[in-house]
DNA sequence: TCTGGGGTCCTAGGACCC
DNA sequence: TCTGGGGTCCTAGGACCC
């Protein structure tokens, strides 16, 4: 018996949560912005409707914001991280082997249950998820991930599945994978449509029918897959316990741009701080640090970008410490004379905190610094972000992105529960 | 004026070794 | 005139995803 699986996949989710907290834009066109409200991220149905596309600039459809008086939300992440976590917690109660795929999506085994029509199995999932969340949610029923996806994409689209779709229960697999442009299909990005196109690869029918060799040969072993997976064939099986993580990045585009040293650091500081918190979280430490800055690609200045890499003498998981090899990093990388759009830092090479090596002549007090990090880390978690924060980093910095559009944080800030009236 | 952030995995090619 | 070959490890970069 082949498994069978369902994508439960969150519909225009940013925008549904916004909705959750505001009812009053039920009907209306919303849309959620990235980081420094640059860039279009979701968009509910009555933005898709006016043609607003994934990813474009805010600025450009400006105008269209102002003649249908679009809903344009800053994001909030605080927001959907914990919205996220409901819909999940959710999901949970529908079977013992759930796959926490992303924020908005996660895939299920329906592989033995004693239910015997997936059909309306997937409604009282969609109906109980609205209900216990606000959140409207598609489901994809099929053989494995890949199809699973193709089911979901059907799901919202196909005006008869009402947003459940079962391909695994489809006679004709032919004439529903016809209708699905090989661009849609999962793993197949821009670089792989233009190729498969040009070799008359057209739909989802068109790849699973495709020649292994050729395959193998142009898409490697990752395209071979996808194929298989079209085929009916699982190959890529359901990760209940999530790997552990090969690196924590922090990067931000800067509000405006940075030209001095000086506040190059206060950024990097600041990032490498949460960068820090996010790897205590998590208990790992880190064994290399990689610190980078961008100038913006899109003017026609002179561009410089680099990267340093660290590799630290200890495994740490200590913000000053960490802060300090950034500085160094970014100091040794920092051109004057260019306008920064962007930097970051990532740290990597990660193992557990429980594991870390002592170094023979490691100067430092390991156990002091533990204790300073966890008092830091209690406060600020207490207290709200940022309460306590490094010197370094800044007060008052004019890099800062922008969020002016920021809906509250209904769910995790008592100060902004939302008001019965 | 204004163009996101955080990940994973695979592959090709160089360095090195015997 | 002759100037190997094959394995392994590492890294940078590409492709893709949400």
């Amino acid at each position: 018996m082949p498994p069978l699986l369902a994508l439960v996949d969150c519909n225009n989710f940013y925008a549904s949560c916004e909705r959750v907290f505001n009812p009053k834009l039920e009907g209306k066109p919303v849309i959620v912005l990235s980081n420094n409200d640059g860039c279009v991220v979701a968009r509910s149905n009555e933005a898709k409707a006016l043609g607003i596309a994934m990813g474009v600039p805010e600025f450009h459809i400006r105008d269209l914001i102002y003649r249908h008086k679009v809903q344009v939300f800053s994001s909030n992440y605080a927001l959907y991280g914990d919205m996220s976590q409901r819909v999940m917690q959710t999901l949970e109660q529908f079977s013992p082997a759930v796959e926490v795929y992303s924020i908005d999506e996660a895939f299920l085994s329906l592989s033995g249950l004693p239910q015997r029509n997936p059909t309306a199995y997937g409604h009282t999932i969609r109906k109980t998820v609205k209900q216990w969340t606000g959140i409207p949610v598609s489901v994809g029923i099929a053989e494995s991930k890949t199809l699973a996806k193709v089911a979901n994409y059907l799901a919202k689209r196909s005006p008869h599945a009402a947003g459940v779709f079962d391909l695994s229960a489809e006679t004709n697999p032919q004439r529903i994978l016809s209708q699905i442009p090989v661009e849609k299909v999962w793993g197949v990005g821009p670089g792989t449509t233009r190729l498969l196109k040009a070799h008359g690869i057209e739909t989802a029918w068109d790849l699973r029918e495709a020649d292994e060799h050729w395959i193998r040969k142009h898409l490697g072993i990752v395209g071979l897959r996808t194929v298989q997976e079209l085929r009916a064939r699982s190959c890529l099986p359901l990760e209940q316990c999530p790997p552990p993580k090969q690196g924590i990045m922090v990067s931000r585009s800067f509000g405006h741009p940075v030209e001095s040293l000086a506040e190059m650091q206060e950024a990097v500081a600041t990032y490498t701080s949460r960068a820090a918190e996010k790897l205590r979280e998590v208990h790992l430490a880190a064994t290399v640090l990689m610190v980078f800055l961008e100038t913006n690609p899109f003017t026609d200045e002179p561009q410089y970008n680099n990267v340093s890499t660290i590799e630290l003498p200890v495994a740490t998981d200590t913000s000053h410490e960490l802060i300090r090899h950034a500085l160094q990093g970014i100091k040794t990388i920092y051109r004057a004379g260019y306008r920064y759009k962007k930097a970051g830092v990532k740290l990597a090479g990660l193992v557990p905190v429980s594991h870390i090596q002592a170094d023979l002549f490691d100067s430092q007090d390991r156990g002091r610094a533990k204790r300073l990090m966890q008092a830091l880390d209690r406060i600020n978690d207490r207290m709200g972000a940022g309460t306590l924060q490094y010197a370094a980093a800044g007060l008052n910095p004019r890099w800062k992105a922008k969020f002016a559009r920021r809906s509250q944080a209904y769910t995790t800030n008592w100060k902004h529960l939302p008001q019965v009236q």
